[in-house]
DNA sequence: CTGAAAGCGCTTACAG
DNA sequence: CTGAAAGCGCTTACAG
């Protein structure tokens, strides 16, 4: 016998279970000499109730389940941090899964989360997901659901982002103030929602400044190191080599970077760099690097918040909200 | 009504619910017929076992709990991507909490993850725990724990850890062999084992090349950038600035280099740094970190692993083991 | 091959 | 103020 029960408590004290479990939760209706009794066994024996149990009673769960293309990666492991941080303050726990950045997974996922029944579900997709009807799944079956970052733009439900356009407009803007004219975009993959909108917004301002669209100056890939460095590698066997780039992430921004130093050019003299995220490690290279910022921390943060009102509003579902956070272009010396 | 249950099937079929249970789970006394009618309706209606209720019954847990100081920080969000790989591939998932660093909220922790019945715990402890009655308490109901990393000496428990003392001996004596003889050390706090063992691999390699240990060389602190930041700070105003500086962490590492550099002094020229752990960033600075290579996603991987085969051991438990991994010294160019 | 019954550890109307 | 009973969604001896 390890862990102690209600039923424990209430044999020694020859109580009934119900009593105890009114006691143990302060009911108004037990006597206070009844609650100093059982409270003074639960502390000695060390009783933690149940909430496996708990849960399955009163079909209310006190985890918080969170999908997430890698835990290891910056952005991501931030974003866990500030949804820990809300979620521990509200008494709920998360579990955390990574999808691998493949749809499988995340698939794999939902369904582990949903079977724990969570009393939520926080999912940033993977880059391979296009099929979304595994999240109507987790709608019908009435578990709140919050995307953020990555999200499905034809999904009705809330989410938080940022206001990526806006962010890559003003980095390629600020690019082409200082004089840069040949501005390449290392894109991402074109499945992605957030990726399409960091990509719209470079062509914006590109437009809107009377520079043409070169379609060899835009590079599809992944989110990664070596995606930065491929399509870098690509970039400067072009004709005309771009003397600028813009990159869809921090990680493709360093990618690339270290391929340009490698291969012996110089940022920002011959080609300047501007990344996204503002990964802490961007400043610590040399040059230390431009980016968008985008505040994780608060991501996660908000992204929980709005999955507990969800909690909190019981069954008649609240409506479809969607959080935009303003980025923030940090200036450094990579430009 | 959200959830398909077994009764719902069992009331659809007209069997009972103990028949749909076992046809789900594929029992061979089941007819194959009766099995095929459970499996499409089960897929029709999307059920989806009710994991709380299994649990609560087979007092089997598929959940596995991790405490860690802090999420974003690279070395333990690699070790949690290494534990969830691990934990995926058995068909577990985890319940993440984060002790900041403080030793009220890793009891809390523990006790939250006791409370959910986790089927075993994996934590590395917070800088300010030295009471570890709370681990004692785990282990006394039952609930299988894994020290990793920062780990109690004093507890009788299996540990997943580096060999600190040899990482940091090697580290120093590589100093000392470059010629530098006024090595300092930023030794984090002295209330961790882990930091105490490579203290003690730094006092070892002076003395057994003939240095002597200087006080006034040998800063406690935290560890966190601002701490190398600080501690770095207080070496720069000796009367005697050291030559080198050996850190406890990456984080401290990169602190120390950050003032270094804005205090106008040259590394490795004027001071040559080692760091701990070997995080990606070291290898982004200029010069690039030498550190002590630490496989933090094998540590992951080891230490659930190690956690697993307690779970397949039954009630008659395991004798206690220490998986200790080895260390790596990755000179680089900052030495 | 299938079902009735008991029980995992709780909670909560309903009585008294 | 306290207790008996039912039930959350499962599983598993025990019968038949």
């Amino acid at each position: 016998m390890r862990h102690t029960t209600i039923n424990d408590i209430a044999r020694q004290l020859r109580l009934s279970p119900s009593t105890v479990s009114r006691a143990l939760r302060d009911h108004p209706d037990i006597s206070q000499k009844t609650k100093n009794r059982v409270l003074a066994l639960a502390t000695e024996t060390n009783y933690q109730p149940n909430l496996i149990a708990q849960s399955l009673q009163t079909k209310r769960s006190n985890n918080i389940g969170v999908i997430v293309p890698e835990i290891r990666n910056t952005f991501f492991s931030t974003v866990i941090s500030g949804i820990e941080e809300v979620a521990y303050d509200a008494g709920y726990t998360i579990m955390v899964c990574q999808s691998n950045d493949t749809y499988e997974r995340e698939v794999i996922n939902t369904r582990a989360l949903a079977a724990n029944r969570v009393a939520g579900m926080l999912v940033s997709m993977s880059q391979g997901t296009t099929d979304i009807e595994h999240f109507r799944t987790v709608m019908q079956q009435g578990i709140p659901l919050v995307l953020f970052d990555r999200v499905a733009e034809d999904l009705e439900v809330s989410k938080v982002i940022v206001d990526d356009f806006e962010g890559a407009y003003g980095a390629v803007s600020y690019l082409i103030g200082t004089g840069r004219r040949r501005i390449a975009h290392l894109a991402g993959s074109s499945s992605l929602y957030v990726s399409r909108k960091r990509r719209e917004g470079y062509e914006a301002a590109l437009m809107d400044h009377g520079l043409p669209l070169r379609p060899e100056y835009i590079l599809g890939g992944g989110y990664h190191e070596e995606d930065g460095r491929y399509g870098m590698h690509q970039l400067l066997a072009l004709q005309e080599v771009p003397d600028a780039v813009f990159t869809v992430n921090d990680p493709v921004a360093i990618g690339a970077f270290l391929h340009i130093r490698e291969q012996g050019f110089s940022v920002p003299d011959d080609i300047a760099l501007v990344g996204f995220s503002n990964n802490p490690n961007t400043a610590l290279i040399t040059p230390r690097l431009t980016t968008v910022n985008q505040p994780a921390f608060e991501i996660g943060r908000q992204a929980v918040s709005l999955l507990m009102k969800n909690f909190a509003s019981g069954h008649n579902p609240l409506p479809v909200e969607t959080i935009i956070l303003k980025t923030q272009l940090i200036i450094r010396e990579s430009t």
